[in-house]
RNA sequence: GGGGUCUUAGCUCAGCUGGGAGAGCAUCUGCCUUACAAGCAGAGGGUCACAGGUUCGAGCCCUGUAGGCCCCACCA
């Protein structure tokens, strides 16, 4: 009985059952376990706000191809896996769910909102874990986290309190990022700067004291006029220096205000003369500082004009926009209306036109906490992969400002800051206090805010640990070791892990980050919502399987970079593991029920010592780029191994013996053997990569094991390395390859099997041809391959294809073409000729030789003589055919 | 303004430390050969953007030019 696999290779048929048995065996959990090495990573937690993308895909896919690895080398392999509360992104969509319900969330209350938040949470949380599995991930379960758990819930406050008590954060009236439809304040990180289309609006303030004067100045937000306490132009500018200490007029508003000199004006820009709004510009407020200027905050948090803006208040800042400039041209005030595209700052999760507004708000002192975050990748304490990411990193710490932590909005962390009703002290806290340490009140209000989302997500690889308990968990998988993620997030994200992980562990918290691209679609635009170019990666798992989808985003592209995802790559993805199929299909129909015992080393033939040779290069080759992080030339390898020389060659080879095995019982246990032997290495390089299909396969060919995912990474091993196998088996590929060229450039039918002579005066090829004569007969189309020291019995007109080492003579008779024969022997004279002139150009150049490598030289040295030897072969068959 | 990255076969892209240009798809020619037509066997197709330089030797290193993309940055 042969153990047989289903005829057609069927992806939905395995993937799911196979993932239920790794998880029921628990295969993906890890345990403290002091006898071995961990290897640890955080997965990325995906936001709670909708499902998995193909970003997602990659990167999960990268990080199971790394722990499934480490797993088979024998780590103690941890993979955490979680989910993201996503604070604003997930207070927006549970407010617009809210909004289509008819339902306001203020009317809900806080209390409310939040529990309908949870809801949402339960739902979308458990959408990903499924959307997760059915990718392949072998992540740990047992282990999943959220960042607003209780034990993340309790790193956050401990942070906050340990950064508050150092100094580290602060509460502050500054310039921040106001997003008007979200109203709450952002992170710098967190506006986008989009180049728009607008104008440049030029005003004339009447000078004070000049009758008929002017000051001219520009502005792409004249709405700004109403907040402006000053004008400035540069203290050199010729132009204007007399009028430096003068005021103006503001127009329609009638505050007169003062001309300040400010080397922060470009003269080269605009009129060289800038209307100053200190509350509304971040470097306005800077001038403002300089020249103890007022500010007038003209807006309310909704974007609308404030009881300072006179008869434009309650407008919303474009309409007042439009009102002010209609007012100032019909005052005289305005010169003209220049076209100009200029950068706005924009809400990464709305796409808001963000204003900039004085607010109280908390923030984190960078400066100190980025020390350490630098040094770690100067002194290549943490490694990003590629290296280039080092340096994006490096700049944006190098030059970061203090990162504003509170949001105003319910979804999130609490501040855990309480202010006395009483006397306003501050007590940060854990837990409401039950009094205030300064008067004894014992009402005091927790702060409304809650935090950044980044805030969480930056204790990630230790929260998830344990800490702040020093745990058994965290004093053994802690640090972690490699993180997976897209550039787009070196900023939100590792940054804030780095300087986190140093400040409140004393460690970096992982090694090495592991950057990727975007994935975007067939003509190279980014997958988005509005475009709706978007792949679902359950869509194409649905269509090609898992595996094809992994294989398709690992593969063609180079560490880092953006890839484009089209169907043709997943159909070639899914075409291998077809090809993988039927290949171990076809070795298990033949496979004995009894199982194949390793046969006598005598056995093997120089085909069985060479694929043996060639599988124990690749599990190095393999190896090597892996340890490398060169995840998709380390399965291009696999795939090039199995297709190229496993299939086409070595099952090719292997026909013979298995079809007359009754004749020859031990030749075909022994190939049996070498087939199961190879293609259990094989199956074991490419599992990381597709997990489910070669497990399926593995279960089938060695069932005495438990499972592929559980067992042993290929070692290299010595005694498999055989140099003089290859290089026979090389010289009969090219024996096979240049008859088949020739006769399909003969037009010989197919069926009509020739005698095969190759004269050659190598013992070991000869001997090598001999032993593989039966099996390679059909790949020659051969009636019989005879091995001779010359041409003695050779008909003259048998067609003879010149290879290393040997000629080749079919003896076709009438079938050759004479005047066909002439030209492929003048183009191949031709070729040789050219070959040896390179060689003896190079070996003629006594610098070369002197200089280069003596290996290379010899190689150019071998080279010659080998073509040399060829070509008067060729030039020998001319002659006699009487060329 | 600063930084990064890309320009390689018709298309999409690989090419690790410099040593004779590769893959997939597409095209063309034969094949339903008892694992696979999602396949097999063959073929065509590239002054590796351009100009210099370093080197015995450059797709790869250096400089510059042109074009594309991305990130950062407060030019109103």
């Amino acid at each position: 009985m042969s153990r047989e696999l289903e005829k057609t290779y069927d992806p939905k048929k395995i993937e799911e059952k196979l993932y239920d048995k790794w998880c029921k065996n628990k295969y993906f959990h890890a345990e403290v376990d002091r006898s071995r090495k961990p290897f640890t990573t955080v997965m990325p937690p995906p936001n709670i706000t909708g499902k998995l993308h193909m970003g997602h895909a990659l990167d999960n896919t990268l990080q199971d191809i790394l722990i499934r690895y480490k797993r088979m080398e024998g780590y103690n392999a941890l993979w955490i896996p979680g989910t993201d509360h996503a604070a604003i992104s997930t207070e927006v969509k549970v407010t617009n769910q809210l909004k289509e319900e008819g339902i306001d969330k203020k009317e809900l209350g806080r209390e409310g909102f939040l529990k309908r938040t949870w809801q949402w949470k339960e739902e979308y949380a458990g959408t990903i874990e499924a959307q997760l599995k059915k990718l392949g991930v072998s992540c740990d379960w047992d282990r999943e986290r959220f960042t607003m758990d209780e034990g993340c819930s309790k790193a956050v406050e401990e942070v906050f309190i340990n950064l508050y008590n150092k100094g580290y954060i602060y509460k502050g009236s500054r310039i921040i990022n106001w997003c008007p439809k979200c109203k709450t304040s952002l992170s710098d990180a967190e506006v986008v700067h989009e180049d728009q289309e607008g104008h440049f609006w030029h005003i004339k303030y009447p000078i004070v004291g000049m009758e008929g004067q002017f000051l001219e100045i520009a502005t792409t937000r004249p709405e700004t006029m109403l907040g402006d306490t000053a004008i400035a132009v540069h203290p050199d500018d010729e132009r204007y220096k007399d009028l430096v200490g003068k005021n103006v007029i503001l127009p329609l508003v009638n505050r007169e205000i003062p001309i300040v000199a400010d080397y922060y004006v470009d003269k080269e820009f605009g009129t060289g003369a800038v209307k100053i709004t200190p509350a509304h510009d971040p470097n306005d407020f800077e001038v403002g500082k300089r020249h103890n200027l007022e500010e007038i905050n003209i807006m309310n948090d909704d974007g609308t004009i404030n009881e300072n803006g006179g008869k434009y208040t309650g407008m919303d800042r474009y309409e007042a926009r439009k009102a002010i400039v209609k007012d100032l041209d019909e005052q005289g005030y305005l010169v003209k209306v220049v076209p100009h595209v200029h950068a706005v700052g924009t809400h990464d999760r709305c796409g808001t036109t963000v204003e900039p507004l004085i607010k109280q708000q908390w923030f984190v002192k960078m400066d100190e906490l980025a020390k350490p975050a630098i040094e770690a990748v100067k002194n290549g304490d943490l490694k990003f992969v590629p290296e280039r990411f080092d340096k994006i990193y490096l700049n944006w710490l190098e030059n970061i400002k203090d990162w504003c932590i509170s949001r105003q909005i319910w979804w999130g962390h609490r501040i855990p800051a309480y202010y006395c009703d009483e006397c306003g002290e501050v007590v940060v806290s854990r837990g409401m206090p039950e009094k205030c340490p300064h008067c004894g009140c014992t009402h005091l209000t927790q702060d409304e805010d809650t935090l950044d989302t980044w805030f969480s997500s930056a204790l990630w690889p230790f929260s998830t640990l344990g800490w702040p308990d020093k745990t058994e968990d965290l004093d053994y998988f802690y640090p972690t070791d490699v993180l997976v993620t897209g550039y787009d997030i070196i900023f939100f994200w590792v940054i804030r892990m780095v300087f986190s992980g140093y400040e409140h562990t004393g460690k970096a918290p992982f090694h090495t980050v592991l950057i990727h691209g975007l994935v975007r679609d067939s003509q190279g635009r980014k997958m988005s919502k509005s475009l709706g170019n978007g792949i679902d990666p359950l869509d194409i798992i649905d269509k090609y399987g898992a595996d094809a989808l992994r294989l398709t985003l690992v593969t063609g592209n180079a560490p880092g970079n953006d890839m484009r995802f089209y169907n043709e790559r997943v159909e070639a993805s899914r075409n291998f593991a077809n090809k993988v199929w039927n290949a171990s299909r076809f070795i298990l129909m033949n496979m004995k029920d009894t199982g194949v015992e390793k046969p006598d080393e005598k056995l093997l033939n120089p085909a069985d010592k060479w694929i043996l040779s060639r599988v124990n290069t690749l599990a190095k080759d393999v190896t090597e780029n892996m340890d490398k992080y060169e995840l998709g030339i380390a399965v291009q390898k696999v795939y090039d191994f199995i297709w190229d020389e496993f299939c086409d060659w070595y099952v090719e080879l292997a026909k013979y013996r298995i079809y007359h095995g009754e004749e020859d019982p031990a030749a075909a246990d022994c190939v049996l053997w070498v087939l199961k032997t190879v293609l259990a290495q094989a199956l074991k390089l490419l599992h990381p990569f597709m997990p489910f299909i070669t497990e399926e396969i593995y279960s089938a060919l060695v069932p005495e094991e438990e499972s592929l995912m559980m067992s042993s990474w290929p070692e290299y091993r010595e005694d498999w390395n055989d140099a003089e196998s290859e290089d026979v088996m090389e010289h009969v590929k090219a024996i096979v390859k240049g008859i088949r060229n020739t006769r399909s450039g003969m037009d010989v039918a197919n069926s009509r099997k020739t005698k095969v002579y190759v004269v050659t005066e190598s013992q070991k090829l000869k001997d090598g041809i001999e032993a593989l004569r039966d099996s390679v007969k059909p790949l020659m189309m051969a009636a019989d391959v005879l091995v001779q020291p010359d041409k003695a019995g050779i008909e003259d007109n048998a067609v003879s294809i010149v290879v290393p080492d040997a000629v080749v003579y079919l003896p076709l008779e009438d079938l050759v073409d004479f005047e066909q024969e002439r030209e492929r022997l003048k183009k191949e004279e031709e070729r040789l000729s050219k070959e040896i002139r390179r060689a003896e150009g190079m070996l003629a150049n006594e610098k070369f030789v002197s200089k280069a490598p003596e290996a290379k030289v010899q190689e150019e040295r071998d080279k010659l003589e080998k073509y040399t030897s060829m070509l008067a072969q060729v030039k020998e068959r001319m002659a006699g055919l009487g060329l």
